[in-house]
DNA sequence: ACAAAACGCTAATACGTATTAGCTGTTAAT
DNA sequence: ATTAACAGCTAATACGTATTAGCGTTTTGT
């Protein structure tokens, strides 16, 4: 069936004149003190090895070793569509670089396809294929999380993940402290009646924003909470109008910009009139629009951190670790002082 | 370290009184008419499997098949960089997509690199790491291609390629038939003074597009031809009024952006005044802006197409091939007859 | 009743690598 | 001179599965 044959040790070892198990000796660094094979020989098999391009197949070697230094990534939703895209690129920008000096391949597992989710855990699975795994995605499948924390598969979670029959090792970011830091800026601001746009309950990334929010309110009056998302700018704008609101929190920067634009339309000055935070920064969307006050999520580096806690845990089998690093404060213009709005008379 | 033991098919035997061979069988489907294992013991082999959570291990899966399953994805250039990601994100959507759907997994080598272009050979000999590799990129480089060409080692290029020393296997899309198509659409709305923005030589997809378009001109004077990519809109219009074109053909989205905001700023109209074209079309960009005429590139199937030519040639050895798939017209808004321009004086 | 066929299963082996035990020939030690 | 140590290699085996050849037993055919 196969196209071609692949090289083996044996074919290696053939040319060189030597036995397969030599060329698996050389192959395997063995400092010279190690082994004892002589300079003289390891050039010989290095040479043919050069010349014919040969690779060890990493199956066999992880087969034989229970090692192959490559790491599978898992993502629950498809990487690359342009809808995705954004979410997941400056992730595999972050893992690439990090596997690249630690000297790991990476491997997709692209997994079973299960309806609208992914599985990883199909009917064959493959996720034993690398070393270790890293998984990402907005939404994880709860009974596979925990079938990952039960079993004795080295994995780590690229953003914070809540226990799963266990404690499930992730480098995440803080999105509850970055939340409650936009929220404290706000009330020194002089704000008092606030408002949310988006939902409370889902994934652990929006449960810890409405945890940072939430936790962070004291003295304030949350006069109004738009659970949905991707609705209308002009009826959000109504409705946050009519509250009194005079800063609104979003957890989605595409209804930022539309309530921006419909306040713009309607004349009403952000943040003169009305102030807008947003809850994590897109990569893109930077260009045109307005800078929404918010906070920049760390991908590049949570990937990276991840990675680098995968493999600690693959090479040292160092216990598991959870993480959480800081989102720097991105100051925009659309959050100001609440001067003029609180004069605003309530019906 | 390992908590317990893997199990593996030896243990299921044991438990289920039967012999390693026929767990094997049971598993692998193998319809009852096939294998000959009466359904008794399939389902006292079943349910052991059931009781303990037996899943094979992927690694000695497909060592023992003899195919990987992995197939390379390499990139000329570093493809998650948000700058580059534009480009690689839909070609890599349809090969994962289509990796997904053919049971395979990918190795992805497109990371940064030492120098400015990538290399295959030298470091990379981890290409073959994989059973076979897709190569991608909007500049290969021709020796390179040519020692793949020349090795036995199943690849297919997303995009057309010259032969290097021996045809190249490749999935591509048809520019040339796409420009010839727009060109006559010109022709026929009346226009006979043309202009061409882009190179005419360099890449394929660059010699493709005009080789489609100097293919199709007869009959049409192309009064300018700016070589030069990235200048500035004002000075590319002002070049081109001056020849009295009433059409122009863009390689590159963004020449194609800033000329016709240009024109919009000296209320010039288009396309009532100058009809504007484009040769491909970009992922992102469709929102904000005009809707410009031109063709879309298919590359998502040309990315599926490559991947499923790969797996047949990894898996059934097939021959070389050589697809290009057509590009689909995009009506757009750009383009409209040449009524008014043809009053035009000339110096 | 006896050979032939069918059935139900297993032993043996291949896959490609890593690794350990051990073999051969040379050198050093006593 | 004999033994011991050592250098330089190789044979053999394990890893877990898929697969083929084939073995013993039962059924079928005549």
């Amino acid at each position: 069936m196969a196209a071609t044959k692949r090289l083996t040790q044996r074919d290696i070892a053939r040319l060189a004149g030597v036995s397969q198990a030599t060329v698996s000796l050389v192959l395997n660094g063995a400092v010279s003190a190690e082994g004892r094979i002589p300079q003289e020989t390891r050039e010989r098999v290095n040479k043919v090895i050069r010349e014919t391009g040969y690779v060890a197949d990493p199956v066999a070697r992880r087969m034989a070793k229970g090692l192959n230094r490559i790491l599978g990534v898992f993502t629950y939703e498809p990487a690359f569509p342009s809808a995705q895209a954004d979410f997941f690129t400056p992730f595999l920008l972050g893992i690439e670089e990090a596997a690249q000096e630690l000297g790991y391949d990476l491997l997709l597992l692209t997994g079973a396809a299960a309806g609208k989710q992914r599985k990883i855990f199909g009917n064959n699975t493959r996720l034993r294929l690398a070393d270790g795994c890293l998984v990402l995605g907005r939404e994880f499948d709860r009974d596979e999380l925990a079938r990952l924390v039960a079993g004795d598969y080295p994995f780590v979670a690229v953003g914070r993940r809540d226990d799963a029959g266990g404690p499930v090792p992730y480098v995440g970011s803080d999105y509850a402290s970055a939340t409650a830091d936009l929220v404290d800026q706000v009330r020194r601001l002089g704000h008092t009646r606030i408002a949310y746009v988006g939902p409370s309950e889902g994934a652990e990334s929006t449960i810890d924003r409405w945890a940072g929010f939430s936790g962070a309110i004291a003295g304030l009056h949350v006069v109004a909470h738009i659970p949905d998302v991707g609705q209308r700018g002009d009826k959000n704008l109504d409705f946050l109008l009519a509250s009194g609101a005079t800063a609104v929190f979003f957890t989605e920067l595409a209804d930022a910009i539309e309530v921006e634009e419909a306040a713009r339309r309607r004349g009403i000055e952000v943040p003169d009139a009305l102030s807008i935070v947003v809850l994590g920064n897109h990569i893109r969307a930077e260009k045109p629009g307005r800078r929404f006050t918010s906070f920049s999520i760390p991908r590049e580096a949570m990937a990276r951190g991840a990675t680098e806690m995968l493999v600690r845990r693959v090479e040292q089998n160092a216990p598991i670790e959870q993480i959480l690093l800081q989102c720097d404060p991105v100051e925009g213009e659309t959050l100001g002082p609440a001067h003029r709005t609180s004069l605003k008379t309530r019906p």
